[in-house]
This record gives C-alpha cells, sequence and structure tokens, in this order.
DNA sequence: GTCTATATAAAGATAGAC
DNA sequence: GTCTATCTTTATATAGAC
C-alpha cells in the first residue's frame, strides 16, 4: 500500500479530488470517472495510480489525519487557554462545514463504515482516536487550571465535545444551516465555562 | 405520491426493510434487487409499488418522522421532569444504535443530503425541525422550572443535544463503540444538572 | 401484483498498445 | 503514465405477458 508521504504529483491531486468528493458525497459517491474527468486523465489512468477505490480511500483518511494532527500541534503551539484552544479546534471543522457544507472526511465515512474495507475503517477508528486523545489532554489540563467546570472525566467531555461537532455538521447539513460547528461548540463551551 | 399511511401490506414490508437498509448502508448503499430478495418477489415488482427509489425513502423517511413523533407524544404523557424526558429521548437513539450499531434514518440521509431528490431532502429537515420544536420545549419548560442549569436559550439547547446524539451514533460507529446516543446524552445532562 | 425479458447506463477493474 | 478497448457486474427503470 502506498504511503500519502510518497505520492506523484498526479497521485496527490487525485488525493486532493478525492478528499473533497467524500467530503460532499461519500465513499459511496463517487467513481473513479469523477475522478478521472476533474484532473483531465482518463478512468484507467486513474488505476494506475490506485488500484483499487478502497486504497485510494485509505490514503484519502490517511493523510486527511495527519493533516490534521498537523493543525492540532499548530493550535498547541499558540499557548492559549483551553477554551481558546477547543474553540481554535471547533473553527477546524468550520472551514470545512464553510464550503457548501462539507463533512468531516471521517464523520463521512464513519456513518459509510459497513461498506468501507478493513484498512479504510482502520484509518478513520485512528482519526476519532487522535481527536480524543488530543481533546483529553486540552479538558485535563482545563481541569487542572480550573479553566472549565467539568462534571465528568476529560475523556468524557472529549467525546461529547467531537460528537457534537460532528453531528452539529450533519444536522446543519440536514437543515441547510451554516455555522453549525461554532455554534455548537460555543453553546458546550458557554456551559462549560466557570461563573 | 403515495403516503405512508396507505400502503398495501407488500408495500409496507418493502418500506420496513428499506428503513434498515438505510440505516445501515444508507440510500446509495441499497438496491431495489437488496429489497426484492429480502421480501421474497423480483425486482420489478418493487417498482410496482414504488416507481422510483427516490419516492421510497421519502416515503420511509415520512414514516421515520411520523412513528418518532409519536414516541415523542408518548415521552410527553409519562409527566416525568425534563431531565427524565430528555434522557428517555436519548434512548429512542439507542434503540436504534443497539441494533448494531445503526444510524438514526435521518443523520444518515442528511450526511448523503447532496444525492437525494428534493422530496426526500424536505422530509429529512422536517424530521430535524419536529426534533428540535420538541426538544426546546422541553428546555423552556426546565427553564421555568429551574430543572436545569442553561447557559443559553432554550432553542441552543436543543440543538447542541440533538447535534451530540447524532454524531454520538456517527463516531461511535467509526470507532466500533456501543452505548454512544445514551452515554454522550448523560455527559451533557450531567453538566446542565443543578449543583 | 407478480413475473420474464430487456433497455440503458454506470461502476470497478484489467489487457495490452503507445 | 496514459491511452483505447473490453470485461463483468450491478443499478434504475420499462414493456408486456400471466
Amino acid at each position: 500500500m502506498k504511503h500519502f508521504s510518497e505520492l506523484s504529483a498526479m497521485a496527490e491531486k487525485l488525493v486532493d479530488v478525492a478528499e473533497g468528493l467524500i467530503e460532499q458525497h461519500g465513499y459511496k459517491g463517487f467513481s473513479f470517472d469523477d475522478l478521472a474527468r476533474e484532473v483531465g486523465i482518463k478512468k484507467p489512468s486513474v488505476h494506475h495510480h490506485f488500484p483499487t477505490k478502497a486504497e485510494l480511500a485509505t490514503v484519502v483518511a490517511q493523510r486527511y489525519s495527519h493533516r490534521f494532527h498537523t493543525q492540532l500541534i499548530a493550535i498547541e503551539g499558540k499557548g492559549a487557554n483551553p477554551k481558546a484552544r477547543l474553540l481554535a479546534y471547533a473553527n477546524l471543522f468550520e472551514q470545512t462545514y464553510e464550503k457548501n457544507r462539507r463533512l468531516c472526511v471521517c464523520g463521512m465515512l464513519g456513518a459509510e463504515i459497513n461498506d468501507l474495507s478493513v484498512e479504510t475503517t482502520i484509518e478513520v477508528r485512528k482519526f476519532f482516536e487522535l481527536n480524543l486523545d488530543w481533546l483529553t489532554a486540552i479538558f485535563s489540563d482545563a481541569l487542572t487550571k480550573h479553566a472549565l467546570r467539568l462534571s465528568a472525566s476529560p475523556e468524557a467531555h472529549a467525546r461529547a465535545y467531537l460528537a457534537a461537532l460532528e453531528g452539529a455538521m450533519i444536522v446543519g447539513r440536514g437543515m441547510t444551516l451554516n455555522k453549525q460547528p461554532i455554534l455548537i461548540a460555543q453553546i458546550l463551551l458557554d456551559s462549560w465555562s466557570v461563573a
């Protein structure tokens, strides 16, 4: 299996387009022919870069997780307080959702999990674990600093926050609403704020 | 367009099976042939009951909303306190999720909204509106009775709670976790509880 | 209402030439 | 790396007989 860090220029272009199509239509919602047309080659040429659709999806999820991780580290680096970091986190989702209500790649793939290859499902799981680990660390920090009023464990708050953001995009899309991730994040952060 | 209340026995059977397949695989994840085999007729006979797949999906969403509404009214009837009613609400999602991590029909369709007929998207929107209206009423009641400590409007809490439950199923499915809706509901309700 | 037969289109994928 | 040609399967849908 190819790794996302060793992709040719065309392979990377294909991963770019596939990522966008998954955000808009899901794994089952795009074809190699769609990809081919968008990058300007023919369908069999796509197979040269990615033998199967499952492999392509796996690489998309891998690279998406990696990029997300990089952005999480960037938020860390700013040294802001826990609440500000959690809001910056929500903004990562907002940035995707802003583009015509696109979903998180792994949120979409999570919904489609019953129809993905095992390799892809492993990447999806890793994405969520990565996010929960990072969020748990932030909530732990908030607990130590008494920066938020937490009624349950940092792990529990991490789960609730992630679920609310993923769900905000699903429901928001279903109702054609804008600004959903940020709105929901603000409601939760307010309710966890110290008086 | 046929209404779900005037379906023949076979049409109803088809809607039953279609509902289950949407919960597991989504709109794009099942075919008329899948349906036909499950109910024991041939593919063209399915078209006799539902000319198009889009029409079938619309009826599935309509009936799903109607049933959900009935269950909401049943929760009302028990006269419990707001927190207990919100927990009973979360249990409606849990009951679906318990069945091998099935998603809410309209959560799944919400994710697929870009590839649905307008008629179906209208039903999906109605489902969410119905839920938000009901939840808003409960949170309003909680506010009046000081049964919960709310940092934002009842509408805002309704949105956050619904998003968290829908997202809990998506993330939980992506990580192969059980009991997600109820767990997330408890975290939020605890954090909104009066000290 | 259900069937067989069929039309039509699209999908994932491979073979082999350039 | 990309192409044309092709295979195979599946999907939505229709025509028309029983």
